[in-house]
Formats: structure tokens, sequence, C-alpha cells
DNA sequence: AGCACGCCGACT
DNA sequence: GTCGGCGTGCTC
């Protein structure tokens, strides 16, 4: 018989699968889709998934073994292979990365080195400092990991220390698995076999007419269960049992010393699968009524269905009626949520719904709860819809009927850290594809690349421009602060009209919201005459202030000046800084309004867990009358009493420093603005800005994102409207594929520390793909780089050469590796 | 990613 | 001399 081969999927960066061969006694249990350890490198252990089986012997090298399967049934199903290539293909990994972010951390195992104090060493060997050290260290500890011994030390180079204490025998290493998923369990109590009868029984009281705790507890057991129950080895839980006959633990031990109990591990979950009651779905109003058709309709044409409902259109109810269809055909339902969207309010709404059918994955679970949800639907045991966070496009669903991406233009969806660098909203279309379902993006402000999708034609457009309940859309109104500044009428940094507003709110027992951006934190500067601000006169970005070293930086080029003394455009002495955040203002705010209680939320007063959800219970319960916050306010929640919004400055939203700046403007304009308005009332914004007639105001004011994006895509010639962009698509070629991918990572790495966020690794072609059709790229090639920093310096004088060239605004350098 | 190996400058 | 930094190569 031939050998047979499997290729693995290691956790490991490496762009290759890893053939083992399948020892005879593990044949009939290797499966594709299940897990084996396997021996990687010369100490590594990992657990790898088997992607594949077959009879081809490697002919340039030799096999290891698989040394065992961890699993009964596959993990990991056909569908979700295929996903994982597309993903490594797509945004530029290796198998090894996508597998490391799919599954839960409780279903890999890695080993780990454990280093051991060899304590029948006795010779007196003379040993350095930083052996001494490392001898100490392991000696007290016993066992310990190398980073421990790495932490405790300090020392940085601890490997060939380590490999001479070992040749002397002072220390040994082996290698162990880091613990992984186990189930919970618990102990329960049954009487043992051996006394399930009578006579036997009989036998036992008189055996313990000694033990008189322990007949009595045995008593208490036989009349809790029953005799019958109790003859038939029925269990009870032992904290239950203990708990309600007081802590008998030393006469119990006792039973169970005797064998008269028997006392057991089970495994119970820890997901709560406890049925609620199902709540009949509401009926929908007229409009939603219309959009919920329009859905199933352009679904028969279109895989994707962007719906745009305005905030408070009633989205979810729309998304509650589709699910119970789906569930109805025996489909599955994925709903992705933005993680700060994923707040008790969502969960508890759809729990109603849908009782044990419904499984939440996020990062609030731990890790064992994750592995179980996974479990429970390879199992088809409880879940038909999944309500989670980008991760969950990595469940092991097999029969998708459909996927909804709500609050689509969330960037949350985008991971951008650790590889891959994935977008869970366009990978959730390449997953539905495989499932033949259906997508359905929902929001109420279109990320730009989807508006694109629209106007190509390759989604279909549902609106929904009707408030439930009678809720009106908010009267937007523009407070020009230039005008009252030049008046002399600012108050700080309220407007009049501002001012006045917030105190008719609060005498008629009103609510206020007043949104100021954190980014406003990165100051600006900006005349008081003529309210004109320094832009980077290659980029088309205004330039941030640094207080230190009392500079203007441009943050895209890393063009930097003095501070002048004087306006560049007026010649006024009257240059200040702007930028101010949200404790600035709840300062302020209390000086005008002594009386009114206020409350302050964002990255600093929401640090601990609760305190975000006990700011908004407080502001919804009318605790609280005006509630100041940055961007964290704008997401997910409807409030009650809300009639007035103040937009303290829109303009640091305009002029931040990032070429997507007026989209996420207008964005969050949009969003804030819908949390003002109440039950058949209309609510007001009042919107501050020096610039009243910028093109993003208007269409705010007019709620147009059509018209906002049509400027941004260039449909009126993109080119002439800032800001706009270009790629420096950086093609690194070595001799071979691996020296190619480690080039490119260090040089992306190390322009990074130049140029910031704009450099996208290896990783890159993500966004190539999907706005590239906007742009015009540039491909600079860097062949065979001497060295690092010699491919920096290059690097960045072209980009500086290039920048200074008048039709370049801004760039972004993308560095891409050459698949040869 | 880790880890081993080998080269070279800078120190007791 | 040798310590330690860093560049390079390899992992089935």
């Amino acid at each position: 018989m031939k050998t047979r081969f499997v290729d693995i999927i290691l956790p490991v960066p490496i762009p290759q699968l890893f053939t083992y061969s399948v020892p005879f006694d593990l044949l009939n249990q290797v499966e594709v889709g299940k897990r084996v350890v396997v021996q990687f490198g010369r100490k590594k252990y990992y657990s790898g998934v088997v992607f594949a089986m077959h009879e081809n012997a490697p002919v340039d090298y030799q096999t290891k073994e698989v040394l065992a399967v961890l699993d009964a049934t596959a993990i990991v199903n056909d569908k979700q292979f295929k996903f994982w290539t597309w993903m490594a293909d797509y945004y530029q990994c290796t198998p090894g990365d996508v597998y490391k972010a799919a599954l839960p951390s409780g279903l890999k195992l890695e080993s780990e080195t454990h280093v051991v104090f060899n304590s029948d060493h006795e010779a007196e060997e003379a040993l350095s400092d930083k052996e001494l050290a490392v001898v100490t260290f392991v000696s007290e500890k016993k066992v310990c990991t190398i980073h421990e011994i790495q932490n405790q030390t300090g020392i940085q180079n601890i490997y060939p220390i380590l490999s001479k204490l070992i040749e002397a025998e002072i220390v040994f290493v082996n290698e162990q698995m880091r613990d992984a998923y186990k189930p919970k369990t618990i102990n329960v109590l049954a009487i043992a076999p051996a006394f399930q009868n009578e006579a036997s029984l009989k036998d036992a009281f008189d055996e313990l007419n000694r033990a008189p705790k322990q007949l009595e507890l045995l008593m208490q057991f036989i009349s809790m269960v029953g005799l019958n129950d109790a003859m038939k080895g029925k269990t009870v839980q032992r904290p239950v049992f203990l708990e309600k006959f007081g802590d008998q633990t030393s006469a119990l031990n006792g039973l169970i010393k005797r064998g008269i109990f028997i006392q057991e591990q089970i495994a119970i979950g820890r997901l709560d699968y406890s049925t609620r009651e199902v709540i009949v779905t509401n009926p929908l109003s007229e409009a939603q009524q219309q959009a919920i058709d329009a859905i199933r309709l352009n679904h028969q044409l279109k895989e994707t269905v962007l719906l745009h409902g305005v905030t408070s259109s009633g989205k979810t109810e729309i998304y509650i009626h589709l699910i119970e269809e789906q569930i109805n055909k025996g489909k599955q339902v994925l709903y992705l949520l933005p993680e700060i969207a994923l707040t008790t309010q969502i969960t508890a709404r759809l729990k109603k719904h849908f009782g044990n059918h419904l499984g939440i994955y996020h990062s609030k679970y731990s890790d064992a709860e994750r592995v179980e949800v996974w479990n429970d639907l390879l199992e088809h045991s409880h879940y038909k819809v999944v309500l989670g966070v980008r991760s969950s496009v990595f469940l092991p669903f097999d029969n998708l009927g459909l996927v909804i991406v709500d609050e689509e233009h969330e960037t949350s969806y985008k991971q951008y850290d650790p590889a891959p660098r994935y977008q869970a909203r366009d990978a959730a279309l390449v997953l539905a594809h495989l499932h033949g379902a259906k997508v359905l993006l929902g929001t109420a402000t279109p990320s730009i690349e989807t508006y694109y999708n629209v106007q190509s034609g390759k989604f279909a457009l549902v609106e929904l421009n009707v408030r439930h309940q009678g809720i009106q859309m908010p009267q937007i109104i523009v407070a020009d602060v230039k005008e009252a500044r030049r008046k002399k009428q600012m108050k700080s940094h309220f407007t009049p009209l501002l001012i006045e507003q917030i105190g008719k709110a609060l005498e008629k027992k009103e609510q206020v919201i007043l949104f100021q951006n954190r980014r406003g934190f990165s100051p600006y500067v900006e005349c008081n005459e003529c309210a004109t601000i320094p832009k980077c006169k290659h980029c088309d970005v205004s330039m941030t202030y640094h207080k230190h070293i009392n500079h203007l930086t441009c943050h895209y080029c890393g063009y930097s000046y003095v501070l002048p003394n004087s306006c560049a455009a007026c010649g006024a002495p009257s240059l200040e800084t702007r930028g101010f955040g949200t404790e600035k203002i709840e300062e302020e705010i209390k000086l005008f309004f002594p009386d009114a209680r206020v409350s302050r939320m964002d990255l600093d007063t929401t640090r601990s867990k609760k305190s975000h959800e006990t700011i908004i219970a407080d502001f919804e319960v009318g605790n609280v009358d005006i509630l100041i916050g940055t961007q964290m306010i704008s997401k997910g929640l409807d409030f009650e009493r809300v009639s007035i919004v103040g937009i303290l400055d829109a303009d640091s939203m305009l002029n931040y420093p990032d070429f997507r700046a007026h989209e996420r403007a207008f964005q969050l304009m949009a969003q804030v603005s819908g949390r003002a308005g109440r039950k058949n009332k209309q609510g007001k914004v009042i919107l501050q800005t020096t610039d009243p007639s910028h093109p993003i105001i208007n269409q705010v004011i007019a709620n147009d994102f059509r018209a906002m994006y049509d400027v941004q895509l260039g449909e009126r010639e993109l080119f002439k409207y800032p800001p706009f962009y270009r790629i420096i698509n950086l093609t690194i070629k070595h001799s071979d594929a691996n020296k190619t991918a480690k080039a490119a990572g260090n040089l992306a790495q190390g322009l990074r520390h130049v140029f910031g966020e704009r450099v996208l690794g290896p990783h890159a072609p993500v966004i190539s793909r999907i706005q590239n059709m906007h742009i015009r790229q540039i491909v600079m090639k860097v062949e065979k780089t001497a060295s690092i920093s010699k491919a920096k310096e290059m690097v960045q004088a072209a980009i500086h050469s290039l920048i200074a060239q008048p039709e370049y605004r801004s760039v972004i350098v993308q560095i891409d590796v050459d698949p040869q």
C-alpha cells in the first residue's frame, strides 16, 4: 500500500503548505478539515489543519510524520477552505495567517519551550554574570518559559546563553503544548453501581451506623432524587447538593471514599441555551413593507442590495423579517455589526425574536465561549442566526441564505494590524457568493466604495426615507462662526445662536447633545481675521500644529516649517491655534448653564467597560440634560428627548489631514444630526462653521449623499476637487519569493516610520483593487535593493519629487509584492 | 514568525 | 580574543 501524505496549513506566515506523511495507525483517522499535531522545525510543535490528502511523495525532502489527530470529525468545511484560499490570495497573506485569524485560539495549539532546572547538577563551573542570572532565576522557578527568563533578567540575546547552560547540563528544555480549549466541567454525584440494589444499599446503611453524618447525607440524597431514580444511578450536581444540605464536604468525601457514592466530571456548555419566549414579529409600517418588497425583488436580480435608511427608519425590523424568512427556509443567516454597535440593546432585541436560535460572537465573549459557538454550528445544534463582529465571517457555516452587514460604512470592518488585513464587508460578499446567498448592506450613510458599486450597477439600492413613529428629519441650521467672531459675539466656542437654542431647550426640559469630534484635538492654526488655514503646499491638507517644536507639519509628506508670525493670506498677525476637545467644552458649558446637568462621553470617560452604558442610561432616563461627546455618541443609539444637537466645530472635520476627511465629515455630521428629533416633533441641528458655503456643509444640509459622493468620485472631474490622492505602487522583486516578501515587509516597516499610516504594507492590493478604478497608479520598481536603508532613501526621494509636482497632492505608498 | 548560523566591528 | 549586533536562510 502506498504511503499517504497530507498538506497541512500551519499557523506560520510562510506562503506554502507543508507535507507530512501519515503513519499507518493514523490512516483511518486523518481527514481533510481535521486538526493534527506535527513537529515543525527542530523543536516546535503546532496543530495545523489538513487541507488535502494525496499519495504524491515529495521528491526533494524527507517528510515528517503526523503525530496525532485532534478531532473526531472535521472542524473546517469545504466552503471555509475556499473562503480561506480566496482571502490569502486577495489580501496577499499566507494560508497560515488566515488560519490564525479564523480559528478561535482555543482551537489552535502551539508548543512552548519550558526551561527546567537540573537539580542533579553539582559541578561548579565558572559562570558569567548573565549565565549566573539565568541559572539563579531558573533554579528558583524550577520550570519557566524562555519569555519569562527574558523579561525577568532583561537579557537580550538569551539563546546563546541557554545553549551553553544546556550543554553544561545545568538546565534542560522540553516542549509543552499550551493548554487549549477545555469544556467547562462540573462534578456530579450518584450512588455507585455496586450499591444500586436494595440488598447492597442495606449493607451500606449498616456500614454507616458508626458514621451518622454520612448516613444522614445518604438518606438525604435518596429522598432528594427518590429511591427509584437513585437506584437507576440518577446524578445530582455536587455544588447543588452541598448547598442544599449545608457544607458537608467531609461527610460527602467519606461516602465517596467508601465507594458508596461515585463522583464524575461531566462537560457542560458555557452558553446560555435557555429558550426565551419568542415574540411575534411586529407588523411593518407601509414604508418598511415597501422597502422589504423592493429588497426581495432586487435580490432576484442582484446578489447585493444596499438598504439606505435614514436614522430611526426601522432597519432592524426589516432585518428581523428577512432573517425569519430564511430560518423558515432552513437557511442560516449571518448578521454582521461593527464592534461598537454590539450593544446590549440590539442583542436583547434579537434574543427576543430568535431565542436560542441566535448565536453571538464577539470580543467580549471568552475564547471558550467562541469555541462553543463554533462547535454549535458544526453540529447544527441550535444556531440559525449568528450576530457577530468581523471575525464571524470565519465561522463554519454550511448553508447561508443571507448575510446582513449593518452600518456598512463603519471602518471597524477593516482589520488593520495583523494579517489578514481583510475588510469583513467585502469578504462577506465573497462568503455569500460561495453559499449562493444574498447580501444586504444597511446604513444611513453609505461608504464611498459601496456608493460606487451602486452607481456602477453592481449593487441594487433600496431607500427608506421615512423615520418611524412620525419622527421628522431634523432641521439643520448653519451658525457662521466667522461672522460671529467678526461681530465679537462668540462666547468662547459657542455662537450666540447655539447658546440661545440650548437655553430654550433646557427651559422646555428637553435634552441637548453637543458633538465635538475627538479628532479636533489634533490642533491646526487659523487666522482670526480671514479664517485662512495654512495648508501643505504639496498635499492640500491642513498643517498640524506641533507645540513642542513650534512647527506646522504636514502629516502626509512630512513637510514642516516654523509657525509664522503672521497669516500668509492677509498678513495680519493673528494666527491662532484651533482644535479643542470635549473636556474644554464641558468646562465651558457649565459656566454658561450652571444649573444644567452635564455629562461627557469620550475615550477618557469610557475607559472602564461599564461607564459607557452608565452614561447612556443616565442620559436616556433624563438624569442628564446636556451630553457632550465624540463620535461615540453617534452610534447605534436612539434617544427620546433630544431636541437640539450642536456640532461645535465642523471645520475641524473638514480640515482633518486625511484624504478621506470629506466623506468622513459628511458621514459623521449626518449621523450626529440623526440623533435630533422626537416623536412628532422636529429636532434642530446647529452646525457651527467658519465656511457656511462649503460644499460638504451644503450636502449635509440637503442630506444628499449622492451629490457628495458624485463630487468625490469624480463624476464631475474628480481631480479638480480635493481631497484626492495617488497611489505609488512600489513593486519589489527579488530572486525568490521568500526574499521578496521579507524585503517588502522590511521596507514597508521602515517607510511607515517616515510616512505613517499611508504606507500600506505588502498587503496593499486590497486598496488598489477596490479603489484604483478612480486612481491613476504610478508603478515604481525597486529591484534587488542593496539594503533597506538605501531603499528607504530612494523611495523617500522619489516621493518627495513626485508630490512636488502640482498634480500630485498626496501620496499613498503601496508596497506590492511582485508574485514573479 | 521563530530560530540557527555566520560575519564583522568594538570592547574587557 | 569574544561579545553581541545584524543580515540571511530554512522550516515539510
